[in-house]
DNA sequence: TCTGGGGTCCTAGGACCC
DNA sequence: TCTGGGGTCCTAGGACCC
């Protein structure tokens, strides 16, 4: 059994934390810029203020209702969520941590004599620790736990799914756009068929099911009828892949802005490069007039690095290279970002940056990158040779660098 | 005028290899 | 030297999550 501990409206709990006063009034936390809702209060929801929704378009709505709103306070989340994460780690080494505010409990370890009992006690103990309150679901499989999570809130914040009764109970009221992994394209394609509830869903026949989902919809089907297919992750610590953007809040042309932007972006992101101490080898700038743009416009570049690096100064002076290649003074952008790619363990660089032979486009920089490399490895191996080719091989297979053949297993490192 | 900032996983199809 | 067809790797982009 799984348990999924959930955060209620969790920045705005946070807040009122220190607001002791705003309890049960109408708040809101507000993203960068202050531009949209990204947590509400139940008062702020029963008002009719959608999540994610601009704060502009509903300043009348905020002024009628007295809405207190707060600018978003990560640092302070982060701190609280960390709180959350200690209280649970003493009750069971095996947490995933799935966001800021929602972790899963593997409970198959613990002694329970009783899932519902079980949920409540951990639900006091937590408000009394950290003073947020949480909702938990208990289920078979993570999806289901998430079912009962949210089915909990209007449930006094604890709900275990451990009959099968129980189960056919909440799919059969649950939309099929409340599920976990049904998302805007495919809830309008299954209400088109005719499904609207969790429950025709696992009652469908698996033949049509293949016909109307991928991998990704049978196991989620497979969940909610109680069959695990979701890994419990190991909350790796390591991302595979480090962003840092930010909308501007208004037009930016000027070159020195984006400039200034990017430079503090790449710092940013070689920042938790080195916090995961992984290496980089691909950075993406982007600039975007923004998804809401009347013409909207994206341009985006990559720039690999021969070797992989951790340095800041480098990453910058990449990342800045980047953006002089896609910049154009033509149109005004609103956001803009920096994205690392190919991250790399520091310790196994050497061995992954070498068996990846098949980037054949980099070939002849890394021919040429590899006098550096010995330089600095010292005992670094290794050989190419060119194949003749004929122009109509060449011309056919479209290929647009030289081939070349590399005896890479020759290589020590590789052997070591 | 002003509409978040992160992430993950999967797939299709091209590139590449034998 | 023949230049096909099938397997595999890689990438961009989509869909989804909070």
């Amino acid at each position: 059994m799984y348990a999924l501990v959930d955060c209620n409206n969790f920045f705005v709990s946070c807040e009122r934390l220190f607001r002791p006063g705003l309890r049960s009034k109408p708040v809101a936390v507000l993203s960068n810029n202050d531009g949209c809702f990204i947590s509400r209060s139940q008062e702020v929801k029963d008002i009719g203020l959608p999540m994610g929704a601009p704060v502009f378009k509903y300043k009348q709505a905020i002024k009628a209702n007295d809405v207190t709103l707060f600018s978003a306070n990560f640092e302070l989340y982060g701190d609280m969520s960390q709180r959350i994460i200690s209280v649970l780690r003493s009750v069971t080494p095996l947490i995933e941590v799935y966001s800021i505010d929602e972790c899963f409990v593997d409970l198959s370890q613990l002694a329970i004599d009783d899932h519902q009992t079980w949920a409540v006690a951990v639900r006091e103990r937590i408000f009394q620790e950290v003073g947020i309150p949480v909702s938990i679901g208990i289920a078979p499989t993570k999806t289901l736990a998430k079912v009962a999570s949210t089915a909990s809130k209007k449930r006094g914040g604890a709900l275990a799914i451990d009959t099968d009764d129980k189960r056919l109970e909440l799919l059969q009221d649950l939309p099929i756009e409340d599920i976990w992994g049904v998302g805007r394209q495919l809830a309008p394609k299954l209400k088109d068929k005719g499904v609207s509830m969790a429950l025709q869903l696992v009652n469908a026949s698996d033949g049509w099911l293949k016909q109307q989902f991928t991998i990704v919809g049978i196991k989620m089907v497979d969940e909610l009828r109680g069959i695990a297919r979701l890994p419990f992750g190991d909350s790796k610590d390591t991302r595979g892949q480090i962003m840092r953007s930010r909308s501007f809040g208004h037009r930016v042309r000027a070159y020195h802005q984006l400039e200034s932007a990017v430079s503090t972006f790449a710092a940013q992101a070689s920042v938790k490069l080195r916090e995961q101490n992984s290496l980089t080898h691909k950075i993406v700038v982007f600039l975007s007039t923004g998804k809401h743009a009347m013409e909207t416009k994206h341009a985006s570049t990559d720039v690999v690095l021969i070797e992989p690096t951790q340095d800041t100064a480098r990453i910058i002076t990449a990342a800045l290279e980047g953006l002089h290649d896609i910049y154009d003074g033509d149109f005004a952008y609103m956001k803009a970002g920096v994205i690392l790619h190919d991250l790399t363990d520091i310790e196994s660089w050497q061995l992954s940056f070498m068996s990846n032979e098949s980037r054949r486009d980099e070939r002849t920089a890394l021919m040429q990158s590899m006098d550096s490399i010995n330089k600095q490895y010292g005992t670094v191996i290794w050989h190419a040779s060119e194949k003749p080719i004929d122009a109509d091989w060449h011309s056919k297979k479209k290929l647009r660098s030289p081939r070349y053949t590399c005896a890479w297993d020759e290589l020590p490192i590789l052997r070591g």
